[in-house]
DNA sequence: GTGAAAGCGCTAACAC
DNA sequence: GTGTTAGCGCTTTCAC
């Protein structure tokens, strides 16, 4: 920058005002200032700029996996809003260790961003407990964590209880859930989802076998397929199959066709995310929409007005919020109406 | 830093070579600091280390798109191979269109890595040709690079070739391809395959009907359920298809399911990419693996290479050098043996 | 409208 | 084994 300074005959601080569209230059230098620049192909050192201003014109996203299509997908949706409003997103995947996670999250690599979006996995209220942020964080995913973090969530009991509903009120009486968990008393995505299920199920006053609750090791297509071969192996009844998620469900549909079992006369089916390509599975996959667009403008709002506070007159600085959006009910194929 | 330093009554350089693990700190005076940081809550501030030593321990993977499962699934296989090199990859995406991804390459951004993989979509060497980039880069991807850049690409036109040839040989004789140029003479991923496809036609002799040729105008599966739709509608006849990519077939995989005509008796249908999706439609998909694993070990290689020259005696900086990494064919159930 | 000085937080190089 | 000095490239502040 001296450099250019130097060449065009002005003062770095010139050449600072003019790369930064600030007024107060006249249209000459300005004119002779940005020739400099281009002749020398200068471009600004962002380093420098982020240590003095604190501000890097970047959002960061970590999430666990980015080749999981439900994250794929938030993330897209996360970018474009971010990028309508003049920053630029950037994704760091934890891999879903919880040494990895805090490593992440907490030995000072968020200073590289000017807001955080965080979607734990593995990392508990106890974990987060004694962390404190100089960056503004948004928290997303089921994990519960502290009130005094901005949390969004997408309504997963809501969208659960739907599904269990829809399939229990077109005649099934013995639904799979899988992925469930027997023990539902952790706020994580299955025991929420499983909760959801057994609300259905008492609503509708059927009782839940548990040999219907299916626990899985992975959410992929693979395990989906596996658990539910394993299922009708042991010979258990079912009419109905709840997956909780689409990957999940896409294993299912495809151990159903394996085992000649038509969907959705005999056995119905039904996900939930709403992946982009449920939509032309055989048979098209039912799912449930979680509302990821509606979600990424809530968080970008609640992200934003952390960062416009951050910094500024204390008592302007937004209450933590809780959000909780809504799901939605998508029927396809694979189940009946 | 100099709070440590003062409330541990040591010098700002001591604690430096603490928080870095260098030789030469007595045990007593580790622990007096490491205890003080913890006490403070000292974090080391990425922008000041990054600005004094040039370095930030992040690899950037810019990409047109982010929840394509090829990038995502290329961005966590690249995620592996830079974590275990002690870096980690940070994700950003140019959403696809020219201007974007000059923004996203030129404008100093990259400083804030160690090294970069770009994955261009729109910008042709042309563009490319008057840039110089301070830090290393290897390019992927089948647009055409400068010869002074690293390259590594997968081998689209072998990969399409073998594609085609499995299904002459198992006896299909007008076989449409879905994304295909009927000019292909510039080399994009579309160009490049279809190229393949007719090469492997000449092999055996066979005239391509150009009307089997269908252009699309993206490869989700959507459009490749429109197209094939479109293709049957007009009558053509045809009994293979070979999608340029696994989503595009999906789609296809859909259409034919909606038209009743059955796979692989009647028509036998291969994509390319082999998502892991792929393997739990209905009917399983036969593909082309293109060897990602490989890719994302070569990418890195080579930038490794360049991150270590960086800076370093000029002699022995790497010549520029394109790979490219095989393809190989793999056969399910939605073509013939 | 423009410039000079100071300093953001860190570390390389060298002195002690 | 530890401290001192200097400076990475930028912007804030205030003087001109």
């Amino acid at each position: 920058m001296i450099d250019v300074a130097r060449e065009a005959g002005v003062s770095a601080m010139t050449v600072s005002n003019v790369i930064n569209g600030r007024p107060g230059v006249s249209p000459e230098t300005r004119l002779r200032v940005l020739a400099t620049i281009s002749r020398l192909g200068y471009k600004v050192n962002h380093a420098a700029r982020h240590l003095r201003t604190g501000r890097t014109g970047a959002v960061g996203l970590i999430v666990p996996d980015i080749d999981r299509p439900y994250y794929a997908q938030l993330a897209r949706r996360l970018a474009d809003v971010v990028e309508r409003r003049g920053l630029h997103l950037v994704v760091e995947r934890t891999g879903g260790n919880a040494e990895r996670e805090l490593e992440a999250i907490s030995f000072g690599r968020l200073r590289k961003y000017d807001g955080v979006i965080i979607s734990p996995l593995h990392l508990d209220a106890a974990d987060l407990e004694h962390l404190r942020f100089e960056t503004p964080v948004v928290f997303i995913g089921e994990k519960p964590v502290p009130k005094r973090f901005d949390h969004v969530m997408m309504d997963n009991v809501g969208g659960a209880r739907m599904a269990t509903h829809h399939l229990l009120s077109t005649g099934s009486r013995r639904i799979a859930i899988i992925g469930g968990r027997h023990d539902d008393h952790v706020d994580d995505m299955p025991s929420l989802r499983t909760r959801g299920y057994r609300q259905a199920h008492a609503e509708f006053g059927v009782e839940v076998d548990e040999r219907l609750v299916v626990e899985v090791e992975s959410f992929d297509p693979g395990s989906g397929a596996r658990s539910l071969k394993h299922l009708y192996d042991s010979g258990v009844a079912f009419d109905g199959v709840f997956a909780l998620t689409d990957a999940a469900a896409m294993g299912v549909l495809r151990a159903l066709a394996d085992l000649n079992i038509d969907i959705p006369g005999e056995v119905q089916a039904i996900g939930f995310d709403n992946d982009e390509e449920t939509e032309f599975l055989v048979p098209r996959l039912s799912s449930v929409e979680p509302c990821n667009d509606a979600m990424a403008e809530r968080i970008l709002e609640m992200l934003e007005y952390r960062m416009a506070a951050n910094g500024d007159d204390p008592r302007d600085v937004p209450e933590p919020a809780t959000t909780i959006v809504n799901s939605q009910l998508v029927l396809r194929e694979s189940t009946r109406r």
